[in-house]
DNA sequence: CTACCATGAATGAATGGGCATTCATTAATA
DNA sequence: TATTAATGAATGCCCATTCATTCATGGTAG
């Protein structure tokens, strides 16, 4: 087998990768096993991706590519913020609690190194926390959001809690589906703690 | 030098791995440059530690136990759980931010692996989610706190929010003291995002 | 008081294994 | 036949870990 070929393998090696990572995390995974998965040569793989670092970020950005572009259908089908919220709340915890592999990817083995952590946080995760700071901003316009509050910071106090959501999902082995959860992290994050003053 | 010893020896070579994994993360750091670094053999590092990962376990250990010290005495020295909640998520920042250095162990290199992670989420920071729920349910006993909430849901959001405030800190060069976003943190925990009803 | 052991800490050079990456060779297509 | 994909054995580096040896100490005997 020659020319033609691509098909789909670099798509193979990312799938094989994703499995044997999640197994074995990043450091004790061998590019000859993940080679071996994909049924393909070990050197095989460096026709595709630089390095073994290189094949972990694109399996980040695989997903974060799904995540964006379903984000954004979403986020155009709704209107006021709070809906907004709602739906980002809702695909995050769905599409992080669809494989449970490729979830200990995001949750675990991405962030390995400060290096990565910061590089993603610099670019993808950076593009999330603005689309949800706009979110919020947009919220404080329409009068539905506290104003006392500052954007960025609540964008990542939302991410906070989704993040640890999504972890202590990866962690625990039960099979609850993650996206149950979705309507109580909503509503702790618009309604707080406190219960509703006296006055009531 | 023999015999005597012991001195700070164990500490001094955990303060230098400390120095070192933050700076070159886990796997690039290696064994000899800690050894270096506290001014000790190579091989003297297995007269303390069973092997290498023992080493960045104790790390998060000896860091833990003077969280949970202080913890335990500033819990004590108020009634409340909103109280309560308000000296954990103080110290917490408080604690996370004194040292860069060792809040890149945290935050960063301690969660190289689903293993590792694993284990600190079953032991360490189980315990902490615990301290954290009695709170929780000590509010709503009080009926301070809404009672419709799982406490052990509400204790893993409150570390989220606080463990991504200390991510951020982290990665984020600025020279900001990370505790000096505790009020914000309780407050945004206690009151959520939603402007208060129009009947205000 | 001095010389001499016995003890266990400390050393650091050497070992061994693991694994990412390369590249000369082979195979398939046009 | 020319071109390019694919192969996978071989290379070479890197380091965790070991362990034979050295060294400092405190006790003991003369």
């Amino acid at each position: 087998m020659a020319r033609k070929s691509n098909d789909n393998k670099q798509q193979r090696i990312l799938d094989a990768a994703v499995v044997e990572i999640a197994q074995h995390g990043y450091y004790h995974t061998t590019v000859a096993r993940i080679a071996a998965r994909a049924g393909v040569a070990d050197g095989t793989i460096y026709l595709y991706f630089k390095n073994k670092e290189e094949l972990l970020l694109r399996l980040f950005e695989r997903a974060m590519e799904r995540f964006s572009h379903e984000g954004r259908e979403r986020l155009a089908a709704v209107a006021t913020a709070r809906e907004k919220l709602t739906g980002i709340v809702d695909l995050h915890l769905s599409l992080v609690g669809e494989d449970r592999d490729l979830a200990i990817i995001t949750q675990v083995e991405l962030r390995h190194s400060l290096h990565v952590l910061a590089h993603l946080s610099r670019t993808l995760v950076g593009d999330y926390l603005e689309v949800l700071t706009r979110v919020i901003e947009q919220g404080q316009a329409e009068g539905e959001f506290r104003r006392d509050l500052e954007p960025t910071f609540v964008a990542k106090a939302v991410f906070g809690v989704l993040d640890e959501m999504a972890t202590d999902w990866v962690l625990s082995r039960r099979n609850t589906r993650l996206a149950g959860r979705a309507p109580a992290v909503t509503d702790f994050l618009l309604s707080g703690l406190l219960a509703p003053s006296d006055s009531d």
